[in-house]
DNA sequence: AGCCTCTGTAACCATTTTGTTACATAGCCT
DNA sequence: AGGCTATGTAACAAAATGGTTACAGAGGCT
């Protein structure tokens, strides 16, 4: 299970600490002694999990996250806190955090705190179905139905679907494509967009009379 | 994604340090010491973002950014800068930089901010609506309406009304067209212009009573 | 190993889009 | 009005684009 993971702590030596630690478990982290910038990362890119103190100097950590909530992102939170009293804890919850630690901890806990976190959000996220017309896609079992037919997708052609169900009405190229469902790295011909698409529009539509999926020519396919 | 990335920071290593690690991100990059040469580069060259270092010997990074703004130059910025007190950091946002980051910084971290910053950008663009009278032009869909009425367009005639909407008002020469919506190294005839203009009318505005793209004899064409 | 499925690539073809050219028309000047 | 130039129009050719198919390699399963 890899993940990448936010940690805000004031204390250098403690977050060197608990990054060593973490990406010795392979996880991607990126540390920030204040909240400054913290909350522009948390917009932007997909974080799974942010570490967050409590008592940093200036901004309250759980006052940060609790404006995180109000502007729409979801990140779970692990609060660390030299606190321990029972109010102090129950607050943390009440304002959205997903779980708390008191220092002194050791490692091992926090990666075991670290790993149930990830798997219940993961739970959550994938949990769920998408649906565009007659179309529903169960994000759990990954499986494809169309006006309550079954049909078998391959782990790209659900992918695929996926991403273009999740941005419908806007036009993907195939560059966003290759990178968002190939994955970053990869470097394909932007034909092997071409070839999918096509592959998958095969499975949902057989016979060309729904026109779900859209060809836009010179610029890439929607769903619209 | 890939982009074309202007570095300047007058510390070789780092200067090098950068450019290695974003070149190993798929990014073109390309390096200066001082501001000299950047300015020409940035008018003639459309590069997606610049990475620069506030204490640079001689001119101040950000006086340099404000200049470009100046003459319209509206390239993405990323500041570098050892300083870290609250009120550079807000004089390096008010006069147009997109992003800030102080070193020493880590390159996971700058490569997420690039990335942030990019897809903003690329956001900005292909986001929202664009209306003109009963036209509207969704950057999306990349779908016209008029008088919400669906009208298909081809990539070209998108691009080229587009264009025309954004700069309303503005007459623009067959060059600037070429330029902006042809692209920039592209060697076309101005008559090209011309019949993708009437191509264009034609499918606006087909039995010619509206009127929306105006010729301007001798000069180019608006939309007034 | 053998078989099967999935998926990237290449080749081929049909279609759409676009550049160019030639000619007609319209605007502007004297 | 006549003449000149700029622009619109239509037809054609070239280029770009995408669909389709076949094939081969990778990976999984028995």
């Amino acid at each position: 299970m890899s993940a990448f993971i936010v940690i805000v702590e004031d204390e250098e030596d403690i977050l060197e600490l608990i990054e060593y630690n973490l990406e010795k478990e392979g996880f991607d982290t990126i540390g920030f002694t204040s909240t400054k910038n913290v909350a522009q990362l948390l917009e932007e890119e997909p974080v799974d999990l942010l570490i967050m103190d409590r008592n940093l100097p200036g901004v309250e950590g759980s006052e940060f996250v609790a404006q995180m909530r109000d502007i729409g992102v979801e990140t779970p939170v692990i609060y660390l806190s030299a606190k321990n009293k029972e109010s102090d804890i129950e607050e943390g919850f009440e304002r959205g955090g997903d779980d708390y630690i008191t220092k002194p901890f050791n490692m091992k806990e926090l990666v075991l705190r670290i790993k149930a976190v990830l798997k219940r959000t993961k739970k959550d996220k994938t949990e769920g179905k998408v649906i565009y017309r007659d179309i529903t896609l169960d994000l759990g079992s990954r499986e494809l139905f169309i006006e309550n037919r079954n049909i078998e997708l391959t782990k790209l052609e659900f992918d695929l679907l996926h991403t273009l169900i999740g941005n419908q009405n806007i036009v993907l190229d195939r560059d966003y494509l290759l990178e968002h469902v190939w994955g970053g790295d990869a470097i394909y011909q932007d034909r092997t967009v071409n070839v999918a698409i096509n592959r998958l529009k095969e499975k949902i539509d057989p016979d060309k009379s729904k026109e779900y999926i859209k060809t836009v020519r010179g610029v890439g396919y929607t769903l619209c």
